[in-house]
DNA sequence: CCTCCTAATGGAAACGTTTCCACCTATATC
DNA sequence: GATATAGGTGGAAACGTTTCCATTAGGAGG
């Protein structure tokens, strides 16, 4: 049992051509009832498969799509990249994974290595659309792709969540709730487009309201020093009453800092989050936070790539406003109107805000 | 631009034969210098690559390799998978990804899928290896692979947290703790042999520090409903006052219920998870559990697969104990004495048990 | 000038498929 | 009984590589 089995091995087993033994397992072209009963007890004696290689080189296709992403550390890209795969192998494709860490050159390197393994399609998460070499590649060769969490340029479909939008939408929150001072926290701002933008929206969001501008607070690593990171942080801002973390990891990390620097959350400070991660919801207090359905759009980019590959129609995008919402939680706390008073400033029930659909 | 540029376009352009086009770009083989450059220059213009495919055909090798996991969604796999895949690329291998979400059926086919794709190795968690189709296929055709979390039935090699004695640790750390009245939490205890092994190492534990048998509460659904079976389970064993849940998310549902109970956590009931995810320190308690390091594990495994295919020496697997250390937390506390009063119950610092170095 | 050796080169087979085309054999039709 | 027709069938080319082998050219040594 050194080599797998081929089809002239089969085809010598059941004294035929290879052709008839092709017809056979592929259902093409006509077959005596005695050949295909003869095939069949050879294929099951010698336990042949079809090599997807030789296929592939006959069909030039390769029924694979790529897929490259940061990290699947980041609960958001798992469940996306699952959601993606689904979809391909209900359709007879597989995925070849590619994380990039975060690296632009380790981007460019996993595109060039699906180019060369002659994937059907490439769902794609770039560090900088604008400027990514890979990207161009796959434009360039007119490769089947879908871009995912980045923003598209014209022309280009993308599965990805509003950022921009949804920034505006927290700065809208905080207001609603009478935070007039708030802050931003991120991490490695240049190396992504999200992150840019989500500030960029909350700024403006926060400028359309007459807030103050959000005071930044980057840091470059999540861990310990974080607590004393933020409490400088909270010491030059002395009146922040409002955080918004760029996504829901770095606001707990920011309420476990809160509280070790015996911050009450939400007492002394709100915090709202992004992504809407699983436990965002167990914890005390439940995280208030942007909520995406990462699912959604892997499984959306996927379908994209396929109606492309196969000439059908493309699912439809869905409209900017329904790739996220806001989902209140106890994070979150409405603060004491200072001159006027309407009555929005009370509760802020989650069904307030229901989940929008998405597709 | 329609197709691609092949080795015969570029042969055609240098005006050589494809024998030393190939010779040039693989570096195999003399070439003048004159060709060289000749040669060089036609693949910049034609921006030639590679067919992976058709040098897949010629040499019987891919240089990919599968990966079978019930789901990303869950944190631990999602890490395990991105260690694999990282030694995977650093040996120029690429990552063929297939999650089978805990489904036998969907177990086998991907393995079928994977072996008709001619990958060079696989790597894979099944439900129940004692019952896997699947892995039979690929032990049959001795086909490079590894377990990962399953525990390996007799020669194989596997990477996997040592469940049952993980399980009996936490009995030690309950005993020693004072909790004598435990339970066990889980869920779908059928489709899983690593549920399986953690109750009964828990249960082996207790017996062996004669405590009661631990209660086992098992559900079918993390959702809501789990705080009313939480309450039914509690007032059904009154004198509980240790819960072992079978993933730390479990554990995190389990003190969001016992919240929504009013039941304190520790204070009431102590709880201890299995995985150490990262959310895990975050929050307020923080949580007791046993920590692995997925990421080590499939790490691991990848590099036991390249070894078998290039035939180096392969890793040592770690040994058992040195898969999963006991991590103390803010969800267990010591109950006082009973009758024998040594000191060892009052605080369980963290620095007691220092994470075993897995590598 | 002839021979020998080496370096450079190209042709062709092989890898495992699919598919076109040609061939053969019955059977039906005249 | 000859001819058309259809259903079965096998041979061979093509897909893009690598590599073995044969061939050529050119220089060194006699």
């Amino acid at each position: 049992m050194g080599q797998a089995a081929t089809i002239k091995d089969v085809a010598q087993r059941a004294g035929c051509g290879v052709a008839t033994v092709s017809r056979v397992l592929n259902g093409t072209g006509p077959a005596s009832t005695k050949m295909r009963e003869k095939v069949l007890a050879a294929v099951k004696e010698l336990d042949f498969y079809f090599s997807e290689v030789g296929r592939s080189l006959q069909s030039s296709t390769t029924r694979t799509i790529g897929c490259v992403v940061p990290s699947i550390e980041n609960p958001v890209y798992a469940d996306a990249v699952q959601g993606a795969q689904e979809v391909c192998l209900e359709a007879g494709y597989q995925m070849l994974l590619i994380c990039t860490n975060y690296n632009a050159e380790m981007e460019t390197h996993a595109i060039r290595t699906l180019i060369a393994k002659q994937v059907d399609g490439i769902i794609l998460t770039v560090g900088d659309v604008q400027n990514s070499e890979g990207f161009e590649m796959i434009r360039a060769r007119k490769l089947p792709h879908s871009l995912l969490y980045n923003t598209a340029p014209e022309g280009q479909t993308s599965w990805a969540v509003d950022d921009h939008a949804a920034a505006v939408k927290v700065a809208d929150v905080f207001f609603a709730n009478n935070h007039k001072h708030t802050g931003f926290f991120g991490l490695d701002f240049l190396s992504s487009d999200r992150a840019r933008q989500r500030f960029e929206g909350f700024a403006e969001g926060c400028a359309h309201h007459k807030m103050t501008p959000p005071a930044l607070l980057e840091v470059d690593d999540d861990g310990d020093d974080l607590t004393l990171q933020l409490d400088a942080f909270l010491k030059r801002h002395p009146n922040i009453t409002g955080l918004f973390a760029s996504n829901d990891y770095r606001a707990l990390a920011a309420i476990r800092s809160a509280r070790q620097l015996s911050i009450d959350v939400p007492g002394d400070l709100s915090i709202i989050g992004f992504d809407g991660i699983k436990v965002g919801q167990m914890i005390d207090p439940t995280l208030a936070t942007i909520a995406t359905s990462p699912r959604t759009l892997g499984a959306g980019a996927s379908q994209t790539i396929l109606s492309m590959i196969n000439g059908s129609t493309p699912p439809i995008l869905p409209h900017k406003e329904q790739t996220f919402s806001f989902r209140a939680g106890g994070s979150l706390m409405p603060l004491a109107a200072e001159s006027k008073d309407d009555g929005k400033v009370t509760a802020f029930p989650s069904s307030t805000t229901k989940p929008t659909r998405l597709l």
